[in-house]
DNA sequence: GCGACAG
DNA sequence: ATCTTGTCGC
């Protein structure tokens, strides 16, 4: 059995494969928007692993802007549906997040993901793919790179450098606060970079990450330790 | 050929 | 991603 084959034993794709329904979604997206100005509402996107890899929690949260509040919720909980390969990150996480998705009530008006979109080796990232797939706006949020190089970006909340990948800019990096580690934006579908930064700067009034990435992860991490099993103290 | 490699 | 102890700071 192929190293990358999902633990529940399912045949899914090979890795060309994979590659090949990248290659064939990737005109699809628009990375040129320039999308909402003023969405009413932003969704955030996570998934939690058990320590054995086996199970995984999808979360999504809808968020009102204007009070970063969440006003919908959904998860999904499944198995893996692709092993842990860089540059196709999609096909592990994809399906269990458009479960949740399909659960939602609201309709958001743009989903943040955590990861790439356009900052990907073939340019068409978990961002992109999610976009494409929903057809609705969408942007990544990485916490690290997986591709590209910068310089800078200055020390304070708002500071940007252009993330650059074999000639051509596939993100920003982004500070969110004073003095702390940059987070790495890029482009997935219906969306403008300039714009997928100010969404990006609205949503991370206080902590490094959005507030939409971490209520997603708060509530996938939930979701996981209650599909696992009730923890219960010992004493 | 050798490392690096979103979560 | 997840496993992990302590530590520094508001």
């Amino acid at each position: 059995m192929p190293q990358w084959d999902g633990a529940a034993g399912s045949p899914g794709l090979t890795v060309a494969e994979a590659v090949a329904v990248q290659d064939r979604l990737r005109p699809r997206a628009d990375l040129v928007g320039p999308g909402p100005r003023r969405p009413a509402t932003v969704a955030g996107l996570d998934v939690a692993y058990a320590p054995d890899g086996d199970l995984l929690a999808a979360a999504v949260t809808v968020l009102d802007t204007a009070t970063l509040t969440v006003v919908d919720h959904a998860v999904s909980v499944g198995r893996p549906a692709f092993g842990y390969v860089p540059g196709l990150f999609a096909f592990r996480e994809l399906p269990a997040l458009l479960a949740a998705l399909d659960r939602l009530t609201v309709r958001p008006e743009l989903l943040v993901c955590d990861g790439h979109g356009l900052a990907h080796p073939r340019r068409f990232g978990l961002a992109c793919h999610l976009g494409v797939v929903t057809g609705l706006p969408a942007i990544g949020v990485g916490k690290t790179p997986l591709v590209g190089t910068w310089t800078g970006p200055g020390p304070r909340r708002g500071d940007t450098a252009e993330l650059v990948d074999a000639g051509e800019v596939v993100g920003r990096v982004l500070r969110t606060r004073d003095g702390v580690k940059p987070v790495f934006v890029s482009v997935g579908h219906r969306m403008g970079l300039d714009n997928a930064v100010a969404q990006v700067l609205a949503s991370t009034p206080r902590y490094r990450l959005p507030e939409t990435t971490r209520t997603a992860d708060r509530l996938c991490r939930e979701t996981l330790a209650a599909a696992t099993g009730p923890a219960r103290a010992t004493g």
